[in-house]
DNA sequence: GAGCACTGC
């Protein structure tokens, strides 16, 4: 299956209710292959692989969005090939009609949204009921938006028709009034026919009864448009007339014209103050369309809250100041377990740790251990985090605490950053940075303790280091393991750990309500917005700012466009509500603006995607607005291709969210879920990473370190064989590996690259084509990501011409990434220059960084730095050097096919060379959106592949008189 | 002519 192989309870996590497989479903699935089965061999099909192939083509059929379209894929397939045509449609059109459409993969959800969004439409949309397409509601709101804004449109259409038609009538009558003025004035009466003498009185009635109407309109008290008194006469504003009504109320008070009246009494009610200051008590509380009732769930109850007052008091006397720094380590709530921690780790080689945040056991276990004497010895204690900022700000914190020079005795290590020296013994550093820790040193023979801190993140690299790490302690039983998680699953990690004990300690959190919707909501864009206002108006004012989580950049505009359209709606009775947007691509200065402290009388609503639920902690929070998705990647290791899901979040998850509201007082937590989803739809954690990621770096790196079975590698939760597979086949074609499955010296080399090993083996083989300096650059440029461009919606056209400059000649995206790494490196690595050219600064900084350490490791290696800028063949070749594998040849329908593999994709329309489509071409990596799209392409000769990989490519690989059959055994694999 | 959760080496 596509999207999260291996588990069948991984699949279709995309909806809260589809992805429970039930036994009636599985019987179904059994009952399915049988038939398929029976119906290959009645049409002959017969193959040693016949119980794979079955699986493969009820994949497919689940894909297919027709039967004509699953014959097709039969037929281009070749596998029928000595089949009849009609008899292989109509075995299409029977095992179409048979498949489950519901049980389809998640990635084909994506296709299928608007389809699924079409039959929808009728039916009344509850949570439980929808089993097809929760995680549409997005679109939905999207359509419901594009809705509401025709409506508008039709309105305004309206409008300007009775404004038209009302400016026609007045128009009309000045016409009429002049007729018969001119007609009486020109022409006696008697001397015009009868027919003319009929006109007349006609249009005279006209006027009668017009002048009638609005008389009678006047009466009514109905609002009518002031007469207008710049009706230029003569040229200018009669401002007479323009004055009058002014200035007549202080001439006659008796009298008062209706209409002035009624602006009196609008004046009146109207609150010309703004802002929040000036605004009128609320006397009332506002009733929203709408409106979300939530039913109060459960309390998180606090963990033995004890609040610290006057604690960041600075005080001058330096003796007082450690005394101070003293009393606060031991008011920590991990303090009183100081002794029984100590006795633990010192009977126990493993221990597992269980503390909320706030425990303090990131800090003070390290110093504990310390102080117990466990790095008398020489060993350090290293604590491992899952990010750089986090290292670095704790290392500081226990260098304070413990009064020495950061760097000393406590320092951190992170990437482009060594903040340690010889004097180090405690050190924090990330969980990557201990893995490559382990390519040096792999029994960590410099090391007494190893802590392994957020174990519950599961990290790719926190999951290796586990069973490294375990494997390590076996082997020495004087290092101390302490593993350190925040939740609930310390059972699963001490499984894991052949038993080991469980301490925990109390945190340092406030009570938090937990609140459901009491029904399930279809829209949670808006149903979030809405919340937030609920919230807004009717909590006490001043007490505490909102949080929304919501998956992703554009949720995320639109919700904010959404609050700030219904704010305004809502007038002055309503204090000011502030948004702030905050996600990982926001340029860092608009990111500052979460942290700037709530204005008086101000409420402020946070706008934020995962990155809020652990990397960044925001001060004042009350309120957490849970949506209940995040987005979530998902790698195919049959196609290689990665995508981005929205998905229902886990338990765990959405239990950290609520965390978020109760950091410096009692929090709310509002979920757009109801209690049954939260108790029966979502999972209890996330899914690990390594069982949804592409394992070629890690694979590369565990045979490195020597482990020959990796099938039967100790993970704590096993990554698909079938992902482990691929990133042994494409090491072997790299040549990393050897038949036996041992490090070649080539692979020796990649594994020294922090790099995906196609990187690191386009590097290893720019030696011999003499042009290192230019893959180091365009490495390091594809390393960053797809975040060089910057591309502002209101001035895309500018930014897409300064893209297209390097473009020039159609030399592919390697070869304008490395111009755009040369420009700005010509211009002295100025700013300036990335803001003319659409350029993102930061990405440049951290390609700039990379290609630093890059050219490092080439040095350690031994492969001299050459470089050859006018020899872009030389360049390509060494792509093809580690690419060969996503080499692609244009079909008839301007698609392109992979040629071991037959994978089909389409070049990205960012790509220098979506208009151009060459016939043979090499991508950098193939991501499914709405359709499998190939990122970062470079035109190839196919000679090359045969010359650089003659292993993988033979001559009639390449050659373009291509045979439409091919093999069965690469046919199926388009299925996948 | 498309759509970028979050990290890390």
């Amino acid at each position: 299956m596509p999207s999260l192989p291996n588990s069948k309870k991984n699949q279709n996590r995309s909806t809260f209710s589809d992805h429970k497989v039930g036994r009636d479903e599985i019987r179904m699935a059994c009952d399915l292959k049988t038939w398929v089965g029976e119906k290959l061999r009645s049409l002959g099909y017969n193959s040693t692989t016949i119980e794979l192939d079955i699986a493969h083509i009820i994949s497919a059929s689940k894909r297919c969005s027709s039967p004509e379209d699953l014959a097709n894929q039969f037929v281009d397939t070749g596998m029928f090939s000595s089949c009849d045509e009609t008899r292989v449609s109509q075995f299409a059109q029977e095992i179409f009609a048979r498949v489950d459409r519901k049980n389809r993969t998640n990635v084909y959800v994506q296709r299928e949204r608007e389809a699924a969004l079409l039959a929808k439409k009728q039916k009344t949309y509850t949570l439980l009921e929808a089993d097809e397409d929760d995680n549409n509601v997005q679109r939905r709101a999207v359509k419901r938006r594009t809705e509401e804004e025709k409506a508008m449109i039709e309105n305004l259409r309206k409008k300007s028709r009775q404004e038209y038609l009302k400016k026609r009538e007045q128009k009309k009558v000045e016409e009429i009034k002049c007729d018969i003025e001119e007609e009486g004035h020109l022409f006696e009466v008697d001397k015009l026919t009868e027919s003319e003498q009929r006109e007349l009185r006609y249009k005279k009635e006209i006027v009668d009864l017009v002048t009638k109407k609005q008389w009678s309109e006047e009466e009514a008290d109905v609002y009518r448009i002031p007469e207008e008194y710049d009706n230029f006469e003569g040229g200018s504003v009669n401002q007479k007339k323009r004055f009058s009504v002014t200035t007549q109320r202080y001439k006659d008070e008796r009298e008062i014209h209706p209409q002035q009246a009624w602006e009196q009494n609008q004046l009146d009610n109207a609150t010309l103050h703004f802002g929040s200051k000036d605004r009128k008590t609320t006397d009332y509380q506002f009733v929203f369309e709408n409106q979300i009732d939530f039913l109060k769930a459960a309390v998180m109850d606090s963990d033995g809250v004890s609040v610290n007052v006057d604690k960041q008091q600075p005080t001058s006397e330096s003796s007082v100041k450690k005394s101070k720094l003293n009393e606060d380590r031991k008011d920590l709530p991990i303090y009183p377990y100081k002794d029984a921690l100590l006795q633990a780790v010192q009977d126990h080689q493993v221990l597992i740790i269980v503390g909320e945040t706030g425990s303090g056991k990131t800090t003070q276990i390290p110093q504990y251990l310390h102080e117990a004497g466990y790095t008398k010895n020489g060993g350090k204690i290293g604590c491992t985090q899952p990010r750089r900022v986090a290292a670095m700000r704790v290392a500081a914190r226990v260098s304070h605490e413990m009064r020495v020079k950061l760097g000393h005795q406590v320092g951190y290590s992170i990437r482009f950053e060594d903040c340690t020296s010889e004097k180090t013994v405690l050190k924090y550093m990330t969980d990557g940075m201990l893995l490559r820790e382990f390519l040096r040193e792999p029994d960590l023979a410099s090391y007494s303790v190893i802590m392994v801190d957020e174990a519950h993140e599961r990290t790719l690299s926190t999951d290796v280091l586990f069973g490294l790490v375990k494997d390590v302690a076996r082997a020495r039983p004087d290092l101390k393991l302490l593993i350190s998680s925040a939740t609930l699953d310390a059972e699963k990690f001490s499984d894991y750990f052949d038993c080991a004990p469980i301490f925990k300690i109390p945190g340092r959190r406030f009570p938090i309500d937990i609140h459901h919707t009491k029904a399930p909501i279809a829209d949670y864009v808006d149903a979030a917005v809405v919340t937030a206002l609920q919230i807004h108006a009717t909590q006490p004012q001043g007490d505490g700012d909102i949080l929304i989580f919501l998956t992703g950049q554009e949720e995320i505009e639109t919700a904010e466009s959404i609050i700030k359209h219904r704010i305004k709606g809502l007038g002055t009775k309503i204090a000011e509500l502030i948004t702030c947007p905050i996600y990982a691509n926001l340029p860092t200065e608009l990111q500052a603006k979460i942290f700037e402290p709530t204005p008086e009388g101000a409420r402020k609503v946070v706008l934020a995607t995962n990155i809020a639920e652990t990397s960044l902690t925001i001060d004042g929070i009350k309120y957490v607005i849970d949506t209940g998705f995040c987005k979530i990647k998902c790698y195919n290791p049959r196609t290689g291709t990665e995508s981005l899901l929205v998905a229902p979040i886990s338990k765990a998850s959405a239990n950290q969210r609520a965390g978020r509201s109760g950091r410096t007082g009692p929090g709310k937590c509002f979920r757009l879920y109801t209690a049954h989803s939260y108790m029966n739809d979502l999972e209890d954690n996330t899914i690990p990473e390594i069982q949804r990621t592409n394992l070629a770096n890690i694979v590369l790196l565990l045979k490195s370190l020597g482990i020959k079975d990796l099938l039967n590698f100790d993970f704590m939760d096993r990554p698909p064989t079938e992902a482990l597979l691929k990133a042994l086949e494409l090491l072997f074609a790299l040549g990393a590996l050897d038949e036996d499955g041992k490090l070649t010296k080539v692979g020796e080399k990649m594994a020294e690259f922090p790099l995906d090993p196609m990187l690191s083996k386009m590097i290893v083989a720019s030696d011999k084509y003499k042009c290192s300096a230019e893959i180091i650059s365009i490495a390091a440029m594809l390393s960053v990501g797809n975040s060089v461009f910057y591309r502002p919606k209101d001035r895309q056209d500018q930014a897409d011409n300064a893209w297209m400059n390097f473009h020039i000649g159609n030399v592919g995206d390697h070869i304008a990434l490395l111009k755009v790494y040369n420009s700005w490196k010509d211009t002295n690595f100025s700013t300036q220059w990335c803001y003319e050219n659409y350029i993102q600064v930061r990405s440049m900084k951290i390609a700039r960084d990379i290609r630093d350490q890059l050219e490092g490791l080439l040095e350690r290696l031994g492969i001299e730095l050459n470089s050859s800028v006018n020899d872009l063949e030389a360049v390509k070749k060494s792509i093809i050097s580690g690419f060969f594998p996503h080499a692609a040849r244009l079909q008839k329908n301007g698609s392109y096919r992979t040629v071991k593999h037959p994978q089909t994709g389409h070049i990205h329309p960012s790509s220098g060379l979506s208009q151009v489509l060459p016939r043979w071409v090499v991508y950098h990596e193939l991501v499914l959106t709405t359709k499998e799209y190939m990122r970062q392409v470079t035109e190839l000769k196919p000679e090359w592949l045969v010359e650089v990989a003659p292993h993988y490519y033979q001559l009639k690989d390449v050659e373009d008189s291509s045979s439409k059959k091919m093999p069965r055994g690469i046919g199926l694999a388009s299925f996948k």
